[in-house]
DNA sequence: ACCATAGGCAAGCAGCCACTTGCGTGTCAA
DNA sequence: TTGACACGCAAGTGGCTGCTTGCCTATGGT
């Protein structure tokens, strides 16, 4: 089981699951040809084959084989903790 | 400034803000004995000082000089942009 | 059967990061 | 003023990590 945070730590894993988030079902060569032309991002294969690695071991993106295809999801449940750990209460009043 | 993902990525960060999260307006020493009697954390007192530094530029944590005391206090204001960015959608209905 | 396609495994490398150590600075009390 | 206390600065170091490179497996089309 991976860390939530540490995985949320790279600009590039947050930059896959901004792509996941606005389209689901990727398979990997999808994600790799959408983050060069839509974000720019000219990274290897396997690079962005280990980001999944790391995302999927956390439990924020899902993953679905079907035959030599692998599609991935986003879910944003983990990022729940978060919130609940450290509640953004409304600035503090002083009198 | 800072990034606020990297920020949450270290595990003594973490306990610092939840130490915080329950106490505000602690010291440098006052967090370190904390940490140390409180959580198990034996670190060094510039470990402390560097983790409460990544917090402070990304704005984590607010600090205010008095005298020769430093008091800090935390602020989870910035974590809201996580929820914004990937909110957390009831998991999607089959039929 | 053959070959292209989608993906996985593993080693190697460079840069970063958390932590320590040692010294310096400013503030308060006696 | 002298010394103790709270904190800051800077260099050095070991380990982690993101990325590449090269090779391998498996699935599907023709």
């Amino acid at each position: 089981m991976g860390d939530v945070f540490k995985a949320l730590a790279d600009p590039t894993r947050r930059t896959i699951m901004d792509e996941l988030s606005q389209r689901d079902d990727q398979t990997l060569f999808e994600i790799c040809s959408r983050l060069a032309t839509r974000h720019g991002l000219g990274l290897s294969r396997q690079a962005i084959s280990q980001h999944l690695e790391v995302l999927e071991s956390c439990g924020l993106v899902i993953s679905r084989r079907e035959g030599r295809y692998k599609y991935h999801r986003l879910d944003p449940s983990p990022l729940q903790q978060l919130s609940e750990r450290w509640p953004v209460r409304p600035r503090q009043e002083e009198p």
